[in-house]
RNA sequence: GGCCUCGUCGCCAAGUGGUAAGGCAGAGCUCUGCAAAAGCUCCAUCACCAGUUCGAAUCUGGUCGAGGCCUCCA
């Protein structure tokens, strides 16, 4: 079976032929530094992280771009208010943009561009554009002339009638049509600017997209990526710039990431209902976080909670336990050289929920499925002397790893995993680990003695504190209930 | 107002014509001094109504409900 992807262009699954076999181009837009990056943005970079991954993975030698928009109204703006220039503020949340990636685990793309190096080429496509009579200049800005363009609102599926009745819409008094959008905005004080051939200014919103785009990947690519918040107006202007000037089809495949919800509503700035990565990580260990967003559809909504990431957190921790497990359980045992289908049985799987727009949902159900037959293998009665299970723990363990990395999952040491996590959490609770070390001591010392009421009673005042004991041939650990 | 999505077990969440994945939670059993972990077993007919079909969660129409875009937004 070979991929396929939800085309927002055509309204469905498309088989992915790329343009050139063998080889993918994907532009994703990335952030207007100008804040912080929130859980939906970090979905959004976590989705096309797999993909990319995926990509790489099925054999696609792929570019990856993914841009900054560094110079922006809402840059300027909010620079101006803490008074140091524009230029400053975009690099201080482009380095906290990385910070937060790195974080969150996510692969470097290919090339990450900023608009600020592409004004040249900006201005270059503003003049084709007008030379093509498709822009036109008007008091120092350029204007798109969105009726010359035919297949304006193809993507977004609307018209221009009913974009025209929506009350919202006011105009610009540059403007020939409501509808026409910026490609260049004259400068204005406190802003910065760059020279142009219509006199000062800095770019329009959308404008950058297509200059970087066309630079790195051509004037026809593969895969262009975002939010769904972004197909109108963003993306459609985007190709009626790029198609405009370049004469060629601009994006083969349209990929769009569902939105994160808190209590059913979208996540935004605007409405105030954020939760900044760095808040998240405070909490959360950022593969949980990563976890979370891939269990469900990259285009269906998600609503973040605190149980919903708590849940998150327990699954993650059944892979790591796991895989922990099959580690003790294979460790010191000789190779055999005995075969075991059952890894290449998961990767077959594991690829057919991928290769479904990558339904990475479903893929993680089958890597679950791993973990319980990982799990039961080893909890066979004298596992470590049957040589042909041993082999499947190992070719299972060695599988989920490998298939887990497409997704940047199970790649911590599990030892160090859970224990972070243990620790972490008991920071929380009013209980020292030296504490329930002496607790188990005690304990220790009431089983030898059988003294169970007692060993009970040490168990029971634990457990009434966050504390759970386990028991085991090496002796007595402890976990968070 | 226009356009577009979505509505699957207590919770999260796959599945888009062939008879409901997976996780969490829950119940029983095995194991355990007792527990925990792990394993095994059990646990939904898919918002509602009507239709198409041999057959529908999946297609069509309608109803109700939720959300998104139309303004900055991943």
């Amino acid at each position: 079976m070979s991929l396929r992807v939800y085309n927002t262009m055509s309204g469905k699954k498309e088989e992915f032929q790329p343009l050139t076999p063998g080889k993918v181009g994907m532009y994703v837009c990335g952030v207007t530094v100008y804040d912080y990056c929130h859980i939906g943005h970090a979905r959004a970079n976590i989705v096309f992280d797999i993909i990319y991954r995926y990509l790489k993975f099925s054999g696609f030698d792929t570019t990856y771009v993914r841009n900054y928009t560094d110079v922006d109204d809402k840059i300027i703006n909010r620079a101006n208010e803490r008074g140091i220039p524009s230029k400053e503020l975009a690099e201080d949340f482009i380095r906290a943009f990385d910070e937060d990636m790195a974080a969150l685990g996510l692969a470097k793309p290919t090339h990450e561009p900023r608009a600020t190096e592409y004004i040249d080429k900006i201005i270059e496509i503003c003049r084709i554009l007008i030379d093509k009579g498709l822009a036109y200049a008007s008091a120092g800005d350029v204007y798109y002339r969105v009726d010359k363009f035919d297949r304006y609102l193809q993507l977004s599926k609307r018209n221009m009638e009913e974009m025209q009745a929506g009350a919202r819409i006011t105009t610009g008094e540059q403007k020939e049509n409501p509808m026409d959008f910026a490609l260049w905005k004259a400068a204005k004080p406190n802003e910065p600017l760059w020279e142009s051939p219509w006199g000062a200014g800095r770019p329009g919103w959308h404008i950058e997209c297509s200059a970087m785009s066309s630079s790195l990947l051509g004037d026809s690519f593969d895969i262009h990526g975002g939010g769904r918040d972004l197909i109108f107006p963003h993306h459609e202007n985007e190709i009626a710039q790029s198609e405009g000037a370049s004469g060629k089809p601009f994006a083969k495949y349209w990929l769009h990431n569902g939105f994160v919800n808190v209590n059913q509503e979208k996540m935004s700035k605007s409405l105030g209902n954020f939760f900044t990565i760095r808040d998240i990580l405070q909490t959360y260990d950022p593969e949980v976080v990563r976890f979370f967003i891939l269990t469900a559809h990259y285009r269906s909504p998600i609503d973040f909670s605190d149980q919903n990431l708590a849940d998150s957190q327990t699954g993650l921790s059944r892979f790591y336990e796991a895989l922990q497990l099959a580690e003790d359980a294979v460790d010191g045992i000789t190779e055999t050289g005995i075969k075991s289908s059952l890894g290449a049985e998961l990767e077959t799987r594991f690829r057919e929920a991928m290769d479904d727009d990558f339904n990475s949902a479903l893929a993680i159900a089958h890597l679950f499925e791993g973990v319980r037959n990982m799990n039961r293998l080893c909890a066979t009665k004298k596992f470590r002397k049957k040589a042909d299970l041993v082999a499947q723990v190992r070719d299972l363990r060695a599988t989920v790893l490998r298939l887990g990395e497409v997704l940047g999952l199970y790649n911590s040491n599990p030892a160090q995993w859970l224990e972070k996590l243990k620790f972490t959490g008991l920071a929380k609770l009013e209980i020292s680990a030296e504490e329930i070390e002496a607790q188990i001591e005690a304990r220790k010392q009431a089983r030898t003695d059988k003294d169970f009421a007692r060993s009970d009673e040490i168990r029971d005042a634990l457990i009434e504190r966050g504390i759970e004991l386990l028991d085991s041939q090496q002796g007595t650990t402890w976990k968070l209930k």
